[in-house]
DNA sequence: CCTATTTCCTACTGTGTCAATAGGTTTTTG
DNA sequence: CAAAAACCTATTGACACAGTAGGAAATAGG
């Protein structure tokens, strides 16, 4: 299940697309326009700056903007971002984690075939696509 | 993500699908061959019988068989009855929920989509394709 | 009838995450 | 210098997850 880190995170990265006017969008707007408390966007806009999805200007005039284009970001990238990572079950989250049944267990084929799945929407998923 | 109880759930369904010999399996040859503490799959497979997906026998020789043959049982039908509902976010979870940005929510359609394409795959995928 | 086996039932608990809220500091422009 | 904005640290209440614990009721075999 997707938290509101990701679906609001998503919703910034369409506001900040749709309002792009070359210059910085200040938070406050965006809380108003999305209805999303700002203090709380505070938290998941700083996540997406550290992360490289978005640049942000303090002071007056100041904001946040998108370092690429609508069409050079993929659902899948935001998501893994704020959500950590995008996986259906735990064994296949930790990537260092050997599980003792890995051999044996009849789920394992079905859940890496399901993440394959759901891994290939979200990346083919543009954020172009969402404006 | 799908949560142990989805995943164990998913895997004594299995179990009792590979050992079945007519009679009743009891829990604890379960959760030695699954390598799963009995008194957490006791809660599990409760919730199993309470949903009809399997029925239980007490006193000796009892335990818990399937009601149906593996390939009537859907994998996503097995999950939703333990993970509550299978549904990517929560504005789809809840029915009943009327999102007051439903009309111009710019996500929501690729939520849907999304939602129809994990939909798809899960009940599409019966449990006799696990074994 | 007794005993061993098994499900069935209620309750509890520690840990962690989610979804915020609160209050302040620093940076920058007009 | 003042307003506006990002930036930073901390806290909180609620809830779900992943079990654990202990016993009561049911049932079959001897």
């Amino acid at each position: 299940m997707i938290s509101t880190k990701g679906r609001y995170g998503l919703r910034v990265m369409i506001d900040l697309a749709q309002n792009d006017n070359g210059s910085y969008i200040p938070l406050k707007d965006i809380a108003d326009r999305q209805e999303i408390s700002k203090k709380y966007l505070e938290i998941i806009v700083k996540q997406m700056v550290e992360g490289g999805l978005i640049k942000g200007l303090s002071g007056k005039g100041g904001g946040y903007k998108l370092v690429k284009k609508p069409e050079k970001y993929t659902v899948g990238e935001i998501l893994t971002l704020l959500e950590g990572t995008i996986c259906s079950v735990a064994c296949l989250a930790d990537k260092n984690y050997d599980c003792p049944r890995r051999k044996k267990c009849e789920t394992l084929p079905m859940w890496k075939e399901f993440d394959g799945i759901v891994h290939d929407y979200l990346y083919s998923k543009k954020l172009s696509d969402l404006l």
